[in-house]
RNA sequence: CGAGUCGUGCGGGCGGUCGCGGCGGGGCCCCUUCGGGGAAACCGUCGAGGAACGUCCGGGCUCCACAGGGCAGGGUGGUGGGUAACACCCACCCGGGGUGACCCGCGGGAAAGUGCCACAGAAAACAGACCGCCGGGGGCCUCACCGCCCCCGGUAAGGGUGAAACGGUGGUGUAAGAGACCACCAGCGCCCAGGGUGACCUGGGCGGCUCGGUAAACCCCACCCGGAGCAAGGUCAAAAGGGGCGGCCGUCCCGGAAGGGACGGCGGCCCUGCGCGGAUGUUCGAGGGUGGCCCGCCCGAGUCCGCGGGUGGACCGCACGAGGCCGGUGGCGACAUCGGUCCCAGAUGGAUGACCGCCUCCCGGCGGGCCGCGAGGCCCGCCGGAGACAGAACCCGGCGUACAGCGCGACUCGUCUG
């Protein structure tokens, strides 16, 4: 799973990355990524500290609507992309923030074809013209 | 052995790899006003349900309110208990169903009043003459009786309709009949005796002879009910503001277009707070509370209008409780009480898991073996599929609903054997 300090947890992070973000979309999921900007002001509640010279971690979050499925899918599902992400934070650039958006298809959807729409959708957002 | 009734337990297991959250330890390291603060490895420990669900009742807890009375509104509805409380639970009563174990009942009042009872049927709520039956009169036919038709009257025993036709059976009686009268039975009301805390039961007597259903129709009766909810509420920091909802313009991007999006700018409306100004008001009282309204009571110095101005968290509550397990005692039981023992989720874009293997269990297919004349049954191996309903959010007690499978224990009926 995913450490407390990779998951977005407001809702201005949210925002921000679905608005401000690229975007790529497959039929399971739709994901939208924010690269890391150098640090803009605002960030006043983080850690002072860390702010020194480390870089701030990419962050993660999850969007599952009630279309996948009742609770029991739509934890699965949370739990399910929280794993796959974890594996794949190192390529993401540091302090970019993600929102993983599931579509109602994948609340059907195994393991494995969850991991083969994710990877496809990053290679697309980093792999292309950036 | 077969069929069934009731109660109750569980709701996959083991292992491997990689992870998440809380608490306790641990302290590499970082900051420091030297008081302290933060914090990575690592270790220990705990980490969803019987329904966590629906949010339908009842409480705890929190805040507001708390002279009283009336109206309105909501709820409950056999009796006696249990409980913090209940619409829940237990026991019993009554009614209904079942051979039985048992099950079902929104179970106060229909002689307080009003309303409604479809269809069928002649007639359906101070009943009702269609056919039939009986009496009288007239006509036809005939010697006459009988018969047929019409009119008047009597009749609820018979036919037919219906969920239901104004008690049932037998008799007396009569032109034919009828509780018109009689006996027994059923029902209703009243009285008496006995039993029970009580609902009620048992027995006896008397009466008029009987006088539907529906109250999850209005209504009546008895009893109960302040309001909001953890987004309750509180502490701290920060700022004079904070929150919500529309519109227009420019540039750029996507698109064939319609349209959509990003960034920047302008301006509007609503709620609340602050500043400024104005109006009004302070025992001749504005306004507010008493959550609906009225009387009354209480608080009481503000209230209303206009203008101005632009983005925010942390912590507590928050988990030791009407608590779980074991045993004793009292009670038919729900439950109460005593002793011992245990600590058992606390997230906040929301942890409690992801992936893999084996086993177990159910289903299907293939192959092999055994039993049987046979339909078929049993065992072994391989392959494939299936394993439900469902995710805590302040906490408890219930109810209701969903659910693949696997058990366990009592009891009933039937059959066979002894």
């Amino acid at each position: 799973m995913l450490p407390t300090e990779n998951r977005l947890r407001r809702r201005e992070d949210f925002a921000a990355a679905v608005r401000r973000g690229r975007r790529a979309g497959r039929p399971l999921l739709v994901v939208h990524l924010r690269r890391g900007s150098p640090r803009p002001d605002s960030e006043g509640r983080t850690d002072p500290h860390a702010a020194e010279g480390v870089a701030p971690p990419a962050r993660a979050g999850f969007v599952v609507s009630k279309a996948v499925g009742n609770a029991v899918v739509r934890n699965r599902v949370k739990r399910r992309l929280r794993h796959l992400v974890r594996d794949r934070l190192d390529a993401l650039p540091p302090g970019s923030l993600m929102v993983i958006r599931a579509l109602p298809d994948a609340g059907g959807a195994d393991h494995e074809e969850l991991a083969r729409d994710l990877d496809t959708a990053l290679q697309r957002l980093l792999g292309g013209p950036s």
